[in-house]
RNA sequence: GGGGGGAUACCAAAGUGGCCAACUGGGGCAGACUGUAAAUCUGUUGUCGUAAGACUUCGCAGGUUCGAAUCCUGCUCCCCCCA
């Protein structure tokens, strides 16, 4: 394996990275790489607890896999003991431990999915309860005897719930210091993370200096914006583009960021050139419109593939611009002669969760019946030979009703 | 070990015997508008019922009362302070 030149290279793994800690040994570590034709090895600890990986992990996924086009060494690390602790960062609660049952299936789900994005045969992936697992209490007191409290709770997300009167495990502190350990035990020259685990991240080095070993570099990722705008990508604000999306969805979603956010998915989360990023930037301000079109194109086409991103596309005009129902709308089948409420037809299908939300969408004008408004809940209709009619509820639910 | 506070719908948070299916905010949903599933504005937000109305819901289990989220008893869980 022949390394690009440290210029190369540190070109593709500043691109989007919010923060390198410190840029001067990474450009040390790249050259002795190259001289002695060895691979640096790159650090990623995932959490299984939350196994659905959006956009939002793709960040840092698709930096891991940039390293491993330019040839190094990236290690995955599955926290199935970390996992026991919960990663305290950014929350304002206490996690709830999961089982060691739901750790695996949720860590078998991450890698199906992030196979997506890394190259599978030049992943290593490692457990880290193999080695933490391993280690006698007498370890551990020896471990947390490098952190002290005052910078624990200096952190802002403890410093809150401290103030807020919410509780604080003593166990939670010794996350970073599991976290720090696997570093440790692996020998990495970088870990990536984003920009919230640079306390996790940072504690790597210390551990790493005591133990004798050269510090690895942190590479820190922007936490990429979700659809609302405002907040970090997340499952639990619901703003997230889900890697396993439908193709609709990922298009759709896609479409609904904010302009000014286009260009930093455009870097974060497309496999566009960096040359192409330069166009992107001048083009968004002319044609925002197109732009983002085609960025919700991009990012469909890259986990779907090119049909299924124009069907997308198709779909989107469709059913949004003008607001038709599509071709792939499930169809709902009742015999002819029979005659039943529209709301009961609903209900059956479940489009709705309740008959009381079904009543609710009527008065508010949200259902329609071949393009006529049905407001009223009463309203009845028989089935008659070779009819199809059409329905949606809502914006985005819809229906084919035929005669059977 | 001692003392104090708390548990309300998806979340946060009012309510302290009937006017409570429960204020308000966030979120969700719908409509209008838009290049957009964005922003904004408006409406809506327990289940069943066309409706009238009925039923279930305020940590859990009992009790008092014509009537309880609200009062009493026991239980479970949580937080704070002092040591």
């Amino acid at each position: 394996m022949k390394f690009p030149s440290v210029e190369e290279q540190l070109a593709i793994i500043k691109r989007g990275t919010l923060e390198i800690v410190p840029e001067e040994e990474l450009k040390n570590k790249l050259k002795r790489s190259i001289k002695e034709n060895k691979p640096l090895r790159v650090k990623l600890g995932c959490d299984p607890t939350r196994p659905d990986l959006h956009l939002g992990h793709s960040v840092i996924l698709r930096k891991l896999r940039q390293f491993q086009d330019l040839g190094h060494h990236v290690i995955l690390i599955i926290g199935d003991f970390t996992a026991l602790i919960g990663d305290p960062t950014g929350q304002n609660k206490t996690r709830p431990p999961l089982t060691s049952v739901e750790i695996k299936e949720n860590a078998r789900t991450y890698l199906d999915q992030a196979g997506k994005i890394l190259d599978p045969e030049k992943t290593e992936i490692v457990y880290n309860a193999d080695w933490l697992g391993e280690m006698r209490f007498e370890d551990v007191i020896k471990l947390s005897s490098s952190l002290t409290v005052a910078r624990m709770i200096e952190r802002d997300d403890f410093s809150k719930r401290y103030k807020n009167n919410d509780p604080i495990s003593l166990h939670e502190f010794l996350y970073p210091l599991a976290q720090g350990q696997d570093s440790v035990f692996l020998r990495s020259d970088i870990e990536l993370g984003g920009t919230d685990q640079k306390f996790n991240l940072l504690v790597g080095r210390d551990l790493q200096k005591q133990d004798g070993q050269e510090p690895q570099v942190c590479l820190l990722m922007p936490l990429l914006v979700g659809t609302d705008g405002s907040m970090k990508m997340s499952k639990s604000y619901d703003n997230y583009i889900g890697i396993d999306d439908s193709p609709n969805d990922m298009y759709g979603k896609s479409l609904s960021i904010p302009d000014d956010l286009i260009y930093s998915y455009y870097e974060l989360v497309t496999d566009i050139s960096i040359d192409e990023l330069k166009r992107v930037k001048e083009r968004v301000k002319k044609d925002p419109r197109n732009t983002k079109h085609d960025l919700a194109f991009t990012i469909t086409r890259m986990y779907h593939g090119e049909e299924a991103a124009k069907a997308a596309r198709k779909h989107f005009e469709k059913t949004v611009i003008q607001k038709d129902i599509p071709d792939d709308a499930p169809v709902i089948e009742y015999s002819a002669g029979t005659t039943i409420r529209l709301l009961d037809i609903i209900g059956d299908a479940s489009l709705t969760s309740s008959n009381g939300e079904t009543k609710r969408m009527m008065k508010q004008g949200g259902v329609t019946l071949d393009d006529e408004r049905i407001e009223d809940p009463g309203f009845e209709l028989t089935f008659k030979e070779g009819e199809v009619r059409s329905l949606k509820v809502g914006k985005r639910k819809f229906a084919r009703l035929k005669t059977k």
